[in-house]
DNA sequence: CGCAAATAGATGACACGACATATATGTCGT
DNA sequence: ACGACATATATGTCGTGTCATCTATTTGCG
């Protein structure tokens, strides 16, 4: 098997464990985490419109997340408002509940986190990391995890 | 962010873009990477049962993949036998249209690899990929994966 | 034998993701 | 002001993935 093969089945192997990990760990509030990333994007960077929010998810590409918001608005978690002057916007930002969620989403996150830190047992991942992340940045889904860590907003991480 | 949600933020970027990437090339030829997984899992490790195919696939943890099979059926891909001894089981293998196709399927994911390798300008990967492994590893699909890799090894014949 | 437990697979339900298309709203050239 | 175009969002459709539950078949134990 050809070693960027491999990686393309190791990448995928751990998104799914992670992805089925972390759902387990979110289950119990109620939400999914696709649905934790939006609420993680909102509470990091202010009320926003629906594109922007696509331009700096992960979890979906291209697409504008309507559905996905659509859920989280059901919810209550969060706040879908038009915006006045051009009413094609949407102002997406987090309902105090939906505040109040993400604290423990945070707490979840964090176990599914853990659990990763013990498997790896201490290997330095700083090779790796930047490895990955120059597959990832060439990408527009990368390129949203690179506009996350952000050049202008270094806003509190858990 | 801490190290391992960045590590899991990045795995979740390239398995998204992965996975665009190749299904766009395997559009034209009529299925999805999921349904290459199978047609190539068949190909390497013979006529199997659901289970057994299922236990080696990346692509779906736990469950039996009987509707992902069904639609390769529905295609002529693969044949759906009943086991005469134990009418529980299938016998799962690749129909002559299934062996065809899946030798343009490589070519196709040749093309990804080289897109793939082209990102990582010569990178070496080792160190990579064994991280990757040892978290991997541990997993359902990562034993899946690693099965895959060692045939031999895998007595896992139920 | 006769029936409970186990095993293989199928199916229902739900939320993604991706693509294509449709609708609503705004902008701009003339 | 009007109409083509552009932009933001919504919606239809399809194929996963995951979990829960269901059916069919075989096994095992009295």
């Amino acid at each position: 098997m050809k070693v960027v093969e491999e990686l393309r089945y190791l990448v995928l192997a751990i998104q799914r464990e992670g992805n089925r990990l972390l759902a387990a760990e979110l289950r119990p509030l109620g939400i999914t985490p696709s649905q934790a990333e939006v609420l993680r994007v909102l509470r990091d960077h202010g009320p926003m419109t629906l594109n922007a929010l696509g331009g700096l998810l992960v979890c979906e590409t291209g697409n504008s997340p309507s559905r996905l918001v659509d859920r989280l608005v059901a919810q209550g978690l969060v706040k879908r408002g038009i915006d006045k002057v051009d009413r094609r916007y949407l102002t997406l930002s987090l309902t105090p509940q939906g505040r109040a969620l993400h604290r423990r989403i945070i707490t979840a996150e964090n176990r599914l986190h853990r659990t990763m830190d013990d498997r790896l047992a201490g290997q330095a991942l700083d090779e790796t990391i930047s490895t990955l992340r120059s597959l990832a940045d060439a990408f527009p889904t990368g390129a949203a995890l690179a506009r996350r860590r952000g050049p202008e907003l270094a806003h509190q991480e858990n």
